[in-house]
DNA sequence: TCTGATACCTTGACATTCGATGTATCATGT
DNA sequence: ACATGATACATCGAATGTCAAGGTATCAGA
């Protein structure tokens, strides 16, 4: 990942994976740039990050794979399962959570000793 | 931490820490009761996360300490320096920049293949 | 006298990510 | 003809940050 702290962006990846193959099937290449330009280029995401993450999903039944031959290129197609979609929805009300909570700490007022 | 995902807070923990002490100076166990407080409980800061993120601003030079005896009690307060001000500002907006990028991922809509 | 809250701290284990590396195909430029 | 860069999969070791657990000590209340 780039631009940014990269710790903050542990623990959203695999949200933003899910999210954006929660809208079509997609493979790896294509997560990787869909969320670089979404992003307009703020997460660059590294594949030794991306495919630990499609893999663990693929093993929880988040997702499921099919391989697609293309112009002599072997793409892996990953699908959203039914339990991948409640995953997501739980990782989306997580996220607004601590984003709402982080902003909550920024702008507190000091307490009196 | 606790009532959310753990890896979420990665990252953000220095930055909370960082933006409380801005307030007023604060000693550990006020930061980790101070960022409880302001987030409902959705932070609960371990000490094993808290001491190493306080020694290593301190050794940056974005905070500095100095000890108080209260009742029997010895406490180190943590001030920010001016450095720490500028930290906590560069900080402040990367984190910024990282949330409205996860929402523009998390509401992206499909491209064209 | 024991428990829980306050107050500091360290340590080892664990999880996640990064950077590097590997394989292979295809398009583009020189 | 050849090199480069983009496409496409993947793994591995190192680095980093957090957690759970443990350690020391004081004070208040039951």
């Amino acid at each position: 990942m780039m631009k940014i702290n990269k710790e903050l962006s542990k623990g959203s990846n695999a949200l933003m994976v899910l999210s954006v193959i929660a809208r079509q099937d997609m493979y790896g290449y294509q997560i990787v740039k869909t969320i670089e330009n979404a992003s307009d280029e703020t997460f660059v995401m590294n594949e030794g990050t991306l495919y630990p993450i499609l893999h663990a999903l693929e093993k929880d039944g988040a997702l499921d794979a099919y391989w697609v031959e293309v112009e002599g290129r072997k793409r892996k197609y990953y699908r959203i399962t039914d339990k991948g979609r409640k995953e997501l929805a739980k990782k989306k009300t997580e996220w607004e959570s601590y984003a709402t909570a982080v902003r909550k700490v920024l702008d507190v007022k000091p307490v009196s000793t």
